[in-house]
DNA sequence: AATTATTTAAACCATTTGGTTAAATTATTT
DNA sequence: AAATAATTTAACCAAATGGTTTAAATAATT
């Protein structure tokens, strides 16, 4: 974490990225952030003003590690095939660090686009650097030709997604079987990548 | 819709669906309600007692739209490919027309876990039949061997993300360009059929 | 020991929330 | 015309919310 923050601040930080990741901004009191932290309202607004400040600190952690900073993988001197199986891999690690993100980030991201713009300029991730790859791949004939902005899309889904659905897959899929559905989870990693491999191989 | 309803009970779910479908549960009021369908707060409790009576009766409505009965797809007499491109077609063409829904649902499924229970008796909704499918198709040979559950989750996955990632994936990747982002979600019903042909053609 | 920074407890405030009620009004039906 | 159903207006309530303040207590630093 940030080590411009002391202590206290981390501990009432880490309560409220649990809190909020629990039960989104809406849902999440400056009260339940406090008792988590063990600590008193007072507190709260001693070292952060305000809900929306603690928020903000939350949430940009949250983004960041949504969109990880992965793309140095794909500028590493390997088979293509092999930066998938990579980037898929070290992805779904991440999120599984921290299941909850995705679909905290995508909510809160409705509740309010406009942090968007904010996001983009504050965090150096380009899309364009990995779409212009994709284009070069399927020009020098590594790839079958694919939509690039598709072939991102579908990559970024079958990473996120599972993580998002966790209530309805696991409820729905795996009948609430919490272990059984935890290892479908890391079988993704080698299956996600087999499977986008597969769809893009040249025949 | 249910024709249960009369007249004004119909004016009043179509707007709480509007309102929250836009800001969940917890970030819609009542009065948003009241003022959307043009009534007051008053009749909303003539005719619904409370805020859950209402929401339960949007969810509903959201979660069965959300897994559509689409299973009639894959008994038809048609090629396992067809059948796939039928389902991924009529599944993103469903989710054009709300495409709220996906965010929606999967929030408020995170939100109160245990209405799952509820919703799993109450559609009649078998993954089971699809597992069961998928498995034949392998043992036929007409697909490579893949694990059945990783195929459904992948399906699902790529149909969608899209729609629930909307803010992430038009602001990050379309720079805000909303016809861009739309026709691209139109040109997924082939794009994304494709994609998985590929992957699950036997080699 | 004196000073400063940190933390707590408790009360307070204006606002909003979901929910309720009573009375009047309007529309519909009989 | 009478009776019933639908709708509005307006006020009300208790509870919870985010936020603020004051005063005291505790810890850390000088």
């Amino acid at each position: 974490m940030n080590p411009n923050y002391n202590e206290t601040e981390l501990q009432i930080l880490e309560a409220a990225r649990k809190v909020f990741l629990q039960y989104g901004f809406d849902g999440a009191t400056t009260q339940m952030i406090a008792t988590e932290s063990g600590i008193n309202k007072a507190l709260l607004h001693y070292y952060f003003r305000s809900k929306d400040r603690l928020f903000e600190a939350v949430f940009m952690e949250a983004f960041t590690r949504m969109i990880p900073n992965l793309l140095k993988i794909f500028t590493a001197e390997i088979d293509f095939f092999e930066k998938i199986r990579a980037f898929v891999g070290a992805y779904i690690d991440a999120l599984l660090q921290y299941p909850q993100i995705p679909l905290f980030v995508l909510h809160e991201l409705k509740r309010n686009p406009d942090r968007i713009v904010q996001l983009i300029k504050s965090s150096g991730i380009r899309p364009e650097f990995i779409l212009e790859m994709f284009r070069g791949e399927v020009g020098k004939g590594n790839i079958a030709p694919i939509d690039p902005y598709h072939l991102l899309v579908n990559m970024l889904s079958l990473c996120i997604f599972p993580f998002a659905a966790k209530p309805m897959i696991q409820g729905f899929i795996f009948h609430n079987d919490e272990a059984a559905f935890q290892e479908f989870l890391v079988s993704r990693k080698e299956q996600v990548a087999e499977f986008i491999i597969k769809a893009i191989k040249p025949c």
